[in-house]
DNA sequence: CGGTTCAGTCACAGTTTGTCACAAAATGGC
DNA sequence: GCCATTTTGTGACAAACTGTGACTGAACCG
């Protein structure tokens, strides 16, 4: 496989021009949208025309590949294609609605109303069929995202977790850190939100872009140190000597590691 | 945003009108109608003729999107298509019913009686055949509010339910927090509602917009902080050390959320 | 070892939120 | 109806949060 299955396309709209239809300031980021579908064509021509409209786009080109990308970083809505090689459409479907709630909308080359209707049962929350007209297709993702809690930031969350890991606790359902010995660090809404992306994937290189999505739901700027800051930040509670950090390691070059073991109920 | 899936627009100048004479009574906000038909074009028709007339509106496709709108916001009427893919309307009808006392209009594609019969039967309070004008639905729809309790504010209450949280109780039956000690803690009726939304949706993130919308039945004004103000009131009775909230926790640039487990009975 | 790039952190500015005081509105009693 | 009381929303200002620029130090490269 020479060619990059998931790699993100699309710019951010910095504020005022850029995004296609949103007069709508208060949106903190454009959503984030992957495609799977195994013909390339396809994925080029959608990933294009979402982006043209400002929405962020990955791909993916089977079901493995798909599973990579949601766990990378945070997807806002997966544009399934029913017929895929391998695992097809409905399965990957029902399993993705099995775990998450990330709103997905099949496509299909058939027009048959059968597809649509075990489509709709699988979970999809629509069904666009093949060909179809870019307008058409945005028109339906901006409905379903829409529908589907409007705050694209909450996407994923579902039921309370728990993480252990060194001596805190980070619980999901209070939204509060606590230390072994038994006193709550306050976190700041980003604080938390970057905290999260590191408990959920421990041990793992991560870019600063990618954390950037992964807790702020957005891409990165040209020169975008927020990150950076941030970490400092969370250092500083964390860390027992923030000077020289344990829990969240520097991969130069590279971004940023979350190191300790992560109990995770 | 040409296309009003799942918003909810109109506004209503209530203002100053209010006195005196009136059948009507101080009708707070307009009220908010759910439109659930598989079909866009009739979502969209529908939808652009009830906002025309005032209605805020909000749509879904399918039974899955009606729950999650029903959860979301505080809907004062169901226009429920009888012919939906997977679950049909009638069995949403009586699952509706079952569990609440939100009006429901029947709408149907065939004239058939016999659907007539059984919509009524399954608990809807009117039927719409299609196709209809707007007019007559409107009109429909005006008198099933009037009839069901004139006032949608209350549209939800049912039987009395009891919800226990932290070290508090909360009685809608008797309209009354009562505190771990014993101690019956008075609330404003905009913060018992306010407290019902949050209890009734605990560890989610809840918008200014949503909270609005649940607590007081009319949608966001320009600058409104009236959500700030209220929330700051009620933890000032809630918490331990309102300066530092345990049990509704802000989200910066997200909303609060409301973070103790919720017994509900 | 010197130059270059990358990372840590501080200070600052732009937003967002907390909250007080006050006015408008609703409520209740007469 | 009229006035006292309570409740609710608004404006204003302080505090908190986040991202950016600047400066400094650390890591890499040859």
């Amino acid at each position: 496989m020479t060619e990059p299955t998931s790699e993100t396309s699309g710019h951010n709209n910095s504020g005022t021009a850029g995004t296609g239809s949103g007069y709508k300031p208060a949106m903190s980021a454009a959503p984030h949208i992957l495609v799977v579908d195994d013909h390339r064509e396809i994925r080029d021509l959608v990933s294009r025309a979402l982006s043209r409209d400002g929405y962020r786009v990955s791909t993916a080109a089977d079901g493995r590949a798909m599973r990579k990308a949601l766990v990378d970083s945070r997807i806002d809505l997966v544009l399934l294609d029913l017929m895929l090689p391998g695992e097809d459409g409905l399965s990957l479907c029902r399993a993705l609605r099995a775990e998450s709630n990330i709103p997905v909308i099949m496509l299909t080359a058939k027009g048959d109303e059968v597809d649509r209707v075990i489509g709709l049962e699988m979970g999809a929350d629509d069904y666009v069929a093949k060909p179809f007209g870019s307008r058409e297709l945005i028109a339906r993702i901006r409905a379903v995202l829409r529908r589907s809690g409007e705050a694209p930031a909450s996407a994923h969350g579902e039921r309370p977790k728990h993480y252990r890991f060194d001596r805190w606790a980070l619980d999901t359902g209070a939204r509060e850190l606590l230390r072994d010995d038994g006193v709550t660090v306050p976190l700041s809404t980003g604080e938390y939100d970057l905290l999260i992306a590191f408990a959920e994937r421990p041990q793992r290189v991560l870019s600063r872009e990618q954390l950037l999505d992964l807790a702020r739901g957005r891409s990165a700027a040209a020169f975008d140190r927020s990150i950076d800051t941030q970490v400092s930040r969370l250092r500083k509670k964390l860390e027992r000597d923030p000077g020289e950090p344990k829990i969240i390691k520097t991969v130069w070059g590279g971004g940023y590691m979350f190191t300790p073991a992560v109990e995770h109920k």
